[in-house]
DNA sequence: GCTATACATGAAAGCGCTTACATCATAGTA
DNA sequence: TACTATGATGTAAGCGCTTTCATGTATAGC
């Protein structure tokens, strides 16, 4: 590969007339730009960004710390924050963190060694001092669907509680009113968030939650299929079955078939986040939007301004879930 | 962040040495590694690894270009390799290409000025002369799903034909005679090798292709659709869809419902790449399983060998797919 | 015609590391 | 004792860039 060394001899000027060409931030006189252009054109010359980041301390690249990379959830995650960034001329580094502490930690620090702007975090385990600490490093980031009050600017949130909310008010209005509930770890702040909501709702209707009609899964295809059919065994009155995540209300609807259920006569059930399967199921799941990908793309905005200095649209930190109705809840069965 | 100079300092050693003591490649005398090792745990130092990969020209990160980041497919692919890199201690930065060709380019161009120690693509858009090329530029990197000739010891493939003739026989096998295909885009040389194949499986049973009962799709749920109708409604005999891929399937399944036929009494489809959505389908799709994560793992091991000199098992460049049956295809009805 | 000013360019330091080479003890050998 | 081999450590160059500062040249003002 052709160094700028090779390029400034072949044009006849310094190293740094080259440089400052390529970064456009010094005037140069025209005829000496066409040069260095021309020479640059003849060598091929692309700059090695890895000195470029070294010389400049700046990387033009973001990091990005996402749970797992498969899945329906984060690869629509990763892909608009990686359009975003592809549009401004910047690039992103991707590390998987697992939920696991070890692994989240090993993550930011590599992409911190990797001289990254900034990064984008959705992160799981660390603990919130933790992240205040980064804060007070004066590391740049910003945090997705997580909220941590001292770092209430840089946190891009969905409205949990408020999702949950909707979701079983949603059944509640179709006139259930034995509903169990399949929740997520409850470690995990966006699970705890929804049963609160779920909660909330119940209340508003004059209904008191059961330990009976709670399962907590672990927001996988199985735990969905496992806590469904406990629920059901151990309740028979229940009419519907609130979701923390569509996988769950996926696995929930293959038990409730192999229960011999008929969907949405015997049971109504529904799910939270919207992925992209959840129209292939069948019936094609009732669920609660995530918007996901706006999401990630005001990550990226908000680094855009922040980091970058670029005049973008209006920031918005917290998002609003909205029910998608489709073919899994129905009314509740007359009781018997 | 403190630097090497910082740790020498307090450690009262040379630069060289803390160099030495970290990257184990140079006896050290066991007290003086102790004093270095102290002081870089005080300090909390982490190497800086723009300023390693400058200096070294290594990088000890691997480049990877997919398509797209979204899509159960390539989720799967790349936390595969993730993975197996990050047991290795490796990284991985990851560009989307788009499946176009000046992306693609670009793409691949950001990697190398990243000086990645090696790459993986599933690239689609640029030609064999451009790899080729790029092998001859001593570029290192691997290909996935993709059979270059003068490449073919760096090629991690599916053997597509095969799979389409297995799809195929597999109906045939039921006694459907009247078989519409949905191809992926015929530029696509994975779309090309399963259109051949089904060929070949329709010719042993001595039977002949035919234009009518052909719909060339784009690989997504939508063009499945699309097709399913134009061909069921030009030719009302065919009893069977073969898919060239899951996303075409459901939308053909979508397509079928919608025009009322029973699956499979009346109507078997046939899907291609086992992804992970496809047994959430209603009914769940019989389909063609692409191993996709192990040709990853596979893909990552290569390099580990090829470009990291360490020891692996044994290298397998060519995948065999099989059919996975689930409840999508059934017998053809008798003729009428 | 001479100085003040702006503008274009070059020289060189330095980003944080690795590594070839030089240096210096120390131990082994005759 | 003098000499060489050996192993540990230091010195310094250099990876490919950016950027500060100095220099030079053309223009304007008097």
């Amino acid at each position: 590969m052709a160094t700028i060394y090779e390029v400034s001899k072949l044009a006849g000027v310094s190293l740094a007339t080259v440089s400052r060409v390529l970064n456009k931030n010094t005037p140069v006189r025209e005829e000496t730009r066409l040069k260095v252009l021309a020479a640059v054109e003849k060598l091929g010359y692309q700059p090695n960004s890895v000195a470029q980041s070294l010389a400049s301390n700046r990387s033009n690249s973001i990091g990005i710390v996402v749970p797992e990379l498969n899945g329906p959830f984060f690869g629509t995650l990763l892909s608009d924050i990686e359009n975003r960034f592809r549009q401004a001329g910047k690039h992103v580094i991707i590390a998987a963190g697992h939920s696991d502490e070890k692994l989240e930690k090993d993550s930011i620090a590599f992409l911190q060694s990797r001289n990254c702007d900034a990064l984008i975090l959705h992160v799981e385990a660390v603990s919130d001092d933790y992240l205040v600490e980064l804060m007070q490093k004066k590391v740049r980031f910003v945090l997705i669907n997580r909220f941590v009050a001292p770092l209430y600017d840089r946190c891009i949130t969905l409205n949990n509680q408020h999702g949950g909310y909707l979701a079983t008010r949603h059944i509640l209005e179709h006139g259930h009113r034995h509903i169990g509930y399949i929740s997520g770890p409850m470690w995990k702040h966006d699970a705890d968030q929804r049963y609160k909501g779920h909660i909330r709702a119940l209340t508003e209707f004059g209904l008191e939650p059961s330990e009976q009609r709670f399962y907590e899964g672990d927001y996988h295809e199985k735990s969905g299929e496992t806590g469904a059919r406990i629920l059901l065994e151990n309740d028979p009155s229940i009419t519907a079955l609130v979701c923390a995540n569509d996988e769950m209300a996926a696995g929930a609807l293959t038990a409730a078939r192999e229960l011999g259920r008929e969907l949405p006569a015997d049971l109504s059930i529904m799910g939270f986040d919207n992925v992209n399967f959840s129209h292939y199921t069948h019936p094609k799941l009732t669920t609660v939007n995530y918007p996901v990908g706006g999401m990630g793309e005001m990550a990226a905005q908000l680094i855009l301004k922040r980091v970058y200095d670029q005049k973008v649209d209006a920031i918005q930190t917290v998002f609003e879930p909205r029910v998608i109705e489709r073919c899994s809840v129905g009314p509740a069965p007359d009781e018997a």
